[in-house]
DNA sequence: AGCTTTTCAGAAAAGCTTTTCTACATTCTA
DNA sequence: TAGAATGTAGAAAAGCTTTTCTGAAAAGCT
């Protein structure tokens, strides 16, 4: 089933059907394009776009590189990434590295294979320099979300800044022992993150205690047990911000099974904004990320470089703190918490 | 570039350097296979998938048609779906459908057109008629996780078992009126729970009350409205079913926005068993599914109707109650709360 | 040494599409 | 009416790989 049973179908010859099908050349005599018409719909017929894309050398593919799918804020971002590829007749192939760096090249040379037309890497963490040397070496666009100081245009938010905005938050609630569970610190984003928080402690004058910071590896667990540990540990804080929501939210969970209360007790802050952090209970502060629109303007990034238009070096995108119930002022002096009153109290 | 440069480099013939890269055909000549390999690595040769998947007919590429990428459930089974896909050789096309019937149906022309070996459908609720017919027409495998009724062989789970048992469980706790929020009702999965939960209340002689029953999508939000709608209702219910865990969480927000104490006025349980299932507070009582394995086992499937062996017309696996904190008897007549004692109590 | 068998290599076709170039009708111009 | 211009169609090459078939050289046998 192939072009060819079209065109004998049709009367016509192969190339008079590839007219039509793609509306290229001179314009095809109605009624001959109609008899085409007939007969690819007739036959079912679909083009083979191996055949095609070897021709063309171009395969409307990119490929969409996550470090870990299972992260909520990584569905989000490849939304954005399919729906914008999608509307412009483009498919992604969806690679999931566990932040494994031979993965990562496995999946390079997989899409060099397959001729894709481009490729996101979101993420990150692993080793770039392999990739980013064989990348440019070859015909396919790339471009990186979430990390900046590597050869392709890039999607960024402001993660000094946000990280020091969630921290000020705190600091200006009166919190002045406050503890940074980060993420795995390869990370360029936790580094930023790191710093940031550390950026606001240093302007405000508080004394930077790394007995407050805690290496997580951005699932709920590891949160968890750093805020238990923290918690429990001898300079007991009385926020937490931790590098993303599920470990915020595996921080608040410690805090409820160590019987202290959310907000009053201790302040929780996250990062990422998921879904979840609207519906935990106290609700999450936390800082919220564009992850559709991120993987949306990789996307179109990607689509601007294949059509060979220039194109930033850096997109900035707006991270912006949104304070919900899980941070407050800190307890008293004493030790005892600051009741919050007002709508939210027991009918 | 392509495998005649290497030729030329290795002062071969194509042939030799296809048998070479493919260990296919006589055992090549040592000292020839060396030259091969230093030219292919001299020049950074990538076969060309395209030439190759034409040729062979077979592209060593699978379509993964996912209802919603962003409910938590899905991300676990597309990294089933692409961790035995990549073990395997195999690369899978992402393709988010929002239940879009014209999606499903985009994705299964483009997936024709570029020749996709398989395809595995997820979720549905879409019709499915046209679609399975042009499947059967055309030389492509298919498998369908969580429907049945398809001329397609297929991974679930027992649907009605499962909320007979969550349900089971509540009126084993002594709750009369429970309630179900179930997702959207075109889906055969949501039926089969709807089925289950009212199953066990018959079975336990408990009159079923249509008012207990909203539909929701599958959102935290529609949770949350219902479960708030349901506790100021004029016949509230003591325990809330949910037949997803994102609606569970939902429900558990309004229940606390209410003031209402779960477990100890209202109890809910969810389904899925998604990550932040055991990370919110009270910990969800949920139904298990193998998210991950049903991926995994759908791959399987495919993989095996590739390779032109037999294959179970439907794999079962097995979903299972977890008991967690979000369960517990309803509050005596007089609406007074159980309360728990023990571990959990605060310090 | 002369023959058969084995080992290894290359030529060429096939797989399907796009596109350029050639060619035939038809219509218009002088 | 002869010739040019225009409109429409087909033939064939190119894009890259795999694989079959043919063939040459090396090895084995009598």
């Amino acid at each position: 089933m192939n072009i060819r049973d079209v065109a004998q179908r049709a009367g016509v010859s192969i190339s008079t059907v590839s007219r039509v099908l793609n509306d290229t050349g001179y314009p095809v005599k109605p009624e001959t394009r109609q008899r085409v018409l007939e007969a690819v719909e007739e036959l079912g017929f679909r083009p083979n776009d191996l055949a095609r894309g070897l021709h063309l050398k171009r395969t409307r593919t990119v490929g969409l590189v996550i470090p870990d799918i299972t992260n909520p804020y990584y569905p989000e971002l490849a939304l954005g990434v399919e729906a914008t590829a999608s509307g412009e007749g483009y498919s992604v192939i969806f690679c999931n590295t566990n932040r494994r760096a031979e993965k990562l090249e496995h999946y390079v040379d997989v899409l060099l294979q397959k001729r894709a037309d481009g490729i996101i890497i979101a993420g990150g963490g692993t080793d770039f320099s392999p990739v980013s040397q064989v990348l440019s070496d070859f015909d396919i666009e790339a471009a990186v979300i979430g990390r900046h100081n590597l050869p392709f245009p890039s999607v960024q938010i402001d993660n000094v800044g946000a990280a020091y905005e969630a921290t000020s938050h705190l600091v200006e609630l009166g919190h002045e022992r406050i503890a940074f569970i980060s993420g795995p610190l390869s990370l360029t984003s936790v580094q930023d993150r790191l710093n940031g928080y550390r950026e606001a402690l240093r302007r405000r004058g508080i004394e930077r205690d790394d007995r407050l910071v805690r290496e997580g590896d951005f699932q709920p667990e590891s949160g968890y047990s750093a805020a238990r540990s923290l918690l429990q540990g001898s300079v007991r804080p009385t926020a937490i911000f931790a590098a993303n929501d599920r470990m915020a939210i595996g921080a608040m969970a410690a805090a409820f099974d160590l019987g202290m209360e959310v907000p009053e007790e201790v302040s929780i802050v996250g990062f990422d904004d998921i879904t979840m952090a609207s519906y935990v209970r106290p609700a999450l502060t936390t800082v919220s990320l564009p992850g559709y629109e991120m993987g949306a303007s990789a996307m179109r990034l990607i689509l601007k470089l294949i059509s060979g238009k220039e194109c930033p070096r850096v997109t900035w995108l707006p991270a912006e703190l949104v304070v919900r119930d899980s941070s407050g002022p800190p307890p008293r002096s004493d030790g005892s918490p600051i009741r919050k009153g007002g709508v939210e109290d027991k009918i």
